[in-house]
RNA sequence: UGGGGUGUAGUCUAGUGGUAGGACAGCAGACUUUGACUCUGCCCGUGCUGGUUCGAUUCCAGCCAUCCCAGCCA
């Protein structure tokens, strides 16, 4: 399940809800409560974030580590927020991330049934009852902190609510008129067991029941059942879901099933210089803020995937963040670091120069050409090696000559020398400029003696720059990405996201040089332009005929001017 | 004002009643046919105040800070 890419990652990193598990496997003697059995709930409303990357890790991973299982759930009580379009996105993005439920695939839907049934048992026993405020006078009857909330339909007697709910099922009432609510105590100082509401009217088409229900259950109602039906002993969720679990417990308690899940809750996950609420991710698509959901500069599992995010990259990285309870914005550094760390071990090399300027060796022949042979990856010889051409006309990197060179550049400058990769060393002889005092070519002489790039005297060449030959080369585009925000949090309550973005976020390049072994690339390869960074090829715009890079991340850069 | 959480370097995260560990970031150096990688070193921390104790980051009390909750969303 875990591919095979020699990114290490950690192996059983220990945190708190291991700590529980632990904790009850070495005292429950219950064969029940010994087993491990999580799972992934999402609601299929949305595509999912590297937010839900660690929940899935959390959840897999927990299963993984104790033997255990994990089942795949779509949480999908409410009608009106969701599609299919997303349930298969969903399973795509989690596949993707190499985790597997087998035969595990579940949809609460399926448990309506159910679900109602056990309602009808628990306004048999005086738990709950049909209430008939309106969403505006449960809201003035909440009371508030120090008030409890009054429902005048608290005592309504229990056939009348078996009546009346049969009736909101058979679709006799408008949405909005009555709800089910469980019998619990308006004066709680947690309003979550104040009487919540269970059941509501709602007649919209679901996308997976149809038109065969009007009434659908609330979260804190169904997702405990969900788990109870599906033997989940633990049930891992997102610490707002704390203020929830006693009724989550409540609900576990008084229906008329018997399994015992335990609900623990984590910190989920911020990062800096991006937002992570699907409220925003949706708007920054639908106002066209980004080119879509999987734009590569969103934080959405499409978007890193085509941005050039590993799987590995992204389970190092949530193994990584650990999980804890404190509220937590991790360094956008770290998820960038974790896929160098992949990509340098396994990602291949390859010149390309992205800002092109002519580079002619004047004493190399007119008419000649050869090859070099480069290695594929220097940290791992295995990777084997490639065929590059070279002659007479080159193209460098526009940053890699300077006229007059400032402190510490030692690429090509007049009289320097300096190494083409695996090729010659040259000594640069100077440059002709345009009539806007733009360097439009570079000449430079090579020193036959250093084919291959070594130097036989022993003499030392500090700079090492990459080329591609002028004849071989493909041209390309290439999309250079930084961070969507300028500000570190955009996400802040108090800040208008949409202002805070990067105007420079995106900047496309076109008539790139690559090397000519990169004609064929296809998605989802991914390369180390040597010097660059690492690249891959765009899973939506490349074609053949007309390639498209897109930057994941660029090499770190001590070099300061 | 009620309820529920959480406070360990710039960031994330361990840990133990006995020298506070790791990672990222940062800085410095070594190495280098990628100013990458790798390696070495450095920098930086237990929210506060008391108490118990030979010794408290850990146990206790108080305080402070901060996050979540009054959807017929999940």
């Amino acid at each position: 399940m875990i591919d095979e890419r020699k990114t290490p990652e950690t192996e059983s990193a220990t945190n708190f809800i291991h700590a529980i598990i632990d904790e009850e496997l070495a005292t429950k003697s219950n064969d029940y409560r010994r087993s491990v059995h999580t799972r992934f709930p999402p609601e299929p409303n949305g595509y999912l974030h590297i937010g839900h990357a660690k929940a899935i890790c959390i959840d897999f991973g927990t299963a993984l580590k104790y033997n255990g299982v994990c089942n795949l759930r779509m949480d999908d009580t409410n009608p009106t927020k969701e599609d299919v379009e997303y349930v298969d996105a969903i399973q795509e993005d989690i596949r993707w991330l190499g985790f597997d439920w087998e035969d595990r695939f579940y949809y609460a839907s399926d448990y309506f049934e159910t679900m109602y049934n056990l309602a009808v048992g628990l306004i048999k026993k005086g738990l709950a009852y049909v209430c008939e405020l309106t969403p505006e006078q449960v809201r003035d009857n909440r009371g508030d902190l120090t008030h409890p909330a009054i429902s005048p339909y608290r005592d309504r007697p229990i056939e009348e609510s078996l009546d009346l709910f049969a009736r909101m099922r058979a679709g006799e009432f408008a949405d909005g008129t009555m709800t089910l609510r469980a019998k619990i105590d308006l004066a709680s100082g947690n309003f979550n067991m104040r009487d919540p509401v269970i059941y509501r009217i709602n007649h919209a088409h679901h996308h997976r029941q149809g038109d065969r229900w009007c009434i659908y259950p609330m979260y804190d109602y169904a997702h405990p059942i969900e788990d109870m039906l599906e033997g989940i002993t633990y049930s891992l969720c997102s610490l707002e879901f704390e203020d929830h679990r006693p009724l989550y417990n409540w609900v576990a308690e008084n229906v008329d099933y018997d399994a015992q899940p335990r609900q623990i809750e984590f910190a989920r996950l911020g990062i800096n210089y991006t937002v992570m609420s699907k409220r925003k991710l949706r708007r920054l698509v639908e106002e066209g803020f980004v080119a879509g959901w999987d734009d590569p500069r969103m934080p959405t599992l499409c978007g890193l995937r085509r941005r050039g995010y590993t799987p590995a990259s992204i389970r190092n990285f949530c193994e990584r963040i650990g999980v804890a309870k404190v509220p937590n914005t991790v360094d956008m550094g770290l998820l960038e670091h974790c896929l160098r760390e992949d990509l340098n071990a396994n990602a291949a090399r390859a010149m390309a120069v992205l800002h092109p300027v002519k580079l002619t060796i004047t004493n190399y022949p007119d008419d000649a050409s050869e090859t070099f042979t480069v290695e594929n990856n220097p940290t791992d010889p295995e990777s084997g090696t490639r065929e590059v051409s070279f002659s007479k006309n080159l193209w460098i990197e526009q940053d890699d000559f300077m006229e007059e060179p400032v402190k510490g550049y030692f690429r090509m400058f007049p009289g320097n020398e300096v190494r083409l990769k695996s090729a010659y060393v040259v000594r640069c002889t100077g440059c002709r400029k345009d009539e806007n005092g733009q360097v439009v070519e570079v000449f430079a002489e090579y020193d036959p003696a250093t084919r291959g790039g070594d130097t036989p005297d022993g003499r030392k060449v500090r700079g090492t720059i990459h080329w591609v030959d002028e004849a071989t080369a493909v041209d390309a585009e290439v999309r250079l990405y930084s961070s969507l925000f300028t500000d570190p949090d955009p996400d802040a309550a108090d800040k208008d996201f949409i202002s805070c973005l990067n105007p420079e976020s995106l900047e496309t390049l076109h008539g790139c040089k690559m090397e000519a072994s990169l004609a064929t690339a296809t998605a989802p390869a991914a390369f180390q332009f040597m010097r660059l960074g690492y690249f891959c090829v765009d899973n939506r715009d490349s074609a053949p005929e007309h390639l498209v890079f897109n930057r994941a991340v660029s090499l770190k850069d001590s070099f300061k001017k």
